[in-house]
DNA sequence: GAAAAATACTTATTTAATATAACTATTATA
DNA sequence: TATAATAGTTATATTAAATAAGTATTTTTC
């Protein structure tokens, strides 16, 4: 008589072992966590990860334009507008008309919007030590450049085939 | 005179050099283009991302209850009943009550759910393998487990500090 | 130089994933 | 037996992300 394989019997432990041989979906899971984490770690400075990403590369390098920065971070212009309002509203940043094309906006991090965002840096960066604090720097380096090079993969080689 | 660094200046290029040593930023980054491809891939099966998850976590553990299954895949309860409702609609897995426990349902995937399921798999290998060519196995499932111990590291010491 | 096309930003709307709260039925505990 | 806890459901809210259309300006094309 065989014995099913039961939940029961296999006490339901690792249902996503097949899963978990997928990049995808740990990388899904992994960054759940991430998120989360930071997302709670920045409610104190009143950013959000995306409001966060914006600024950070506003401060880093003025004048950008939204359509740039839309570029940059991949998220639709559109959606880039209420976020790029609100760090405006708040004093972080400022708008000014490029002015050689009066259709743009050049963004520009005010001195609280660099202050701001140097804190909310060091809140991320002192997040990731922790949770990857006993891992060598080159492994998180490594890690980094493995997980840029299938993103730069994705783009490159996607889309084109199939 | 100082030639201020302005977009125009650096080209805007690279914007996010700052967020690009975060792992989170990068992770968030690589995860939406693998979400994007596998999202496409998996149309013509009429799965998506999530539901493939439940059905292959079904398949591959006989009797599993919505709340393992649940807690397996962190996502809600109440956000699993209309993904579960679905599957059983198309008849890829069935609910059975337990006979331990009346309120709770044992699922198991029917014929047609495990070779869907397993049609899934092949295209989400598939997939995988082509972006991930030419990196080496072994990088392959260091990069996974290191991602994956960046995830039981965060839960596991995240929360219970601060 | 004028018409047409493209670009930058905005607005409004939709979709999808996720989170939360409250409810019923059943089981476990005190 | 009363109380609390659990399994699933329903409804709702929040959020991120995508889409489509509109205005102003610039670029291209004829």
């Amino acid at each position: 008589m065989s014995i099913a394989k039961t939940a029961t019997s296999t006490q339901n432990h690792e249902a996503d072992n097949r899963l978990r041989q997928l990049v995808g979906y740990n990388m899904k899971r992994a960054y759940h966590e991430i998120q989360t984490e930071l997302t709670a770690a920045l409610k104190p400075l009143k950013l959000k990860v995306g409001s966060f990403s914006a600024l950070a590369a506003i401060a880093d390098c003025p004048g950008l334009k939204q359509s740039a920065l839309a570029e940059t971070l991949a998220i639709e212009q559109a959606n880039l507008v209420a976020l790029i309002d609100q760090l405006e509203r708040r004093g972080l940043i400022k708008r000014e008309r490029a002015r050689t094309d009066r259709r743009a906006y050049a963004l520009f991090a005010t001195a609280d919007g660099r202050q701001l965002c140097q804190r909310a840096d060091i809140i991320c960066r002192e997040l990731e030590a922790r949770f990857l604090a006993d891992i060598p720097h080159s492994d998180i380096d490594q890690l980094i450049t493995c997980i840029q090079s299938i993103e730069q993969r994705i783009k490159a080689n996607m889309g084109t085939v199939k």
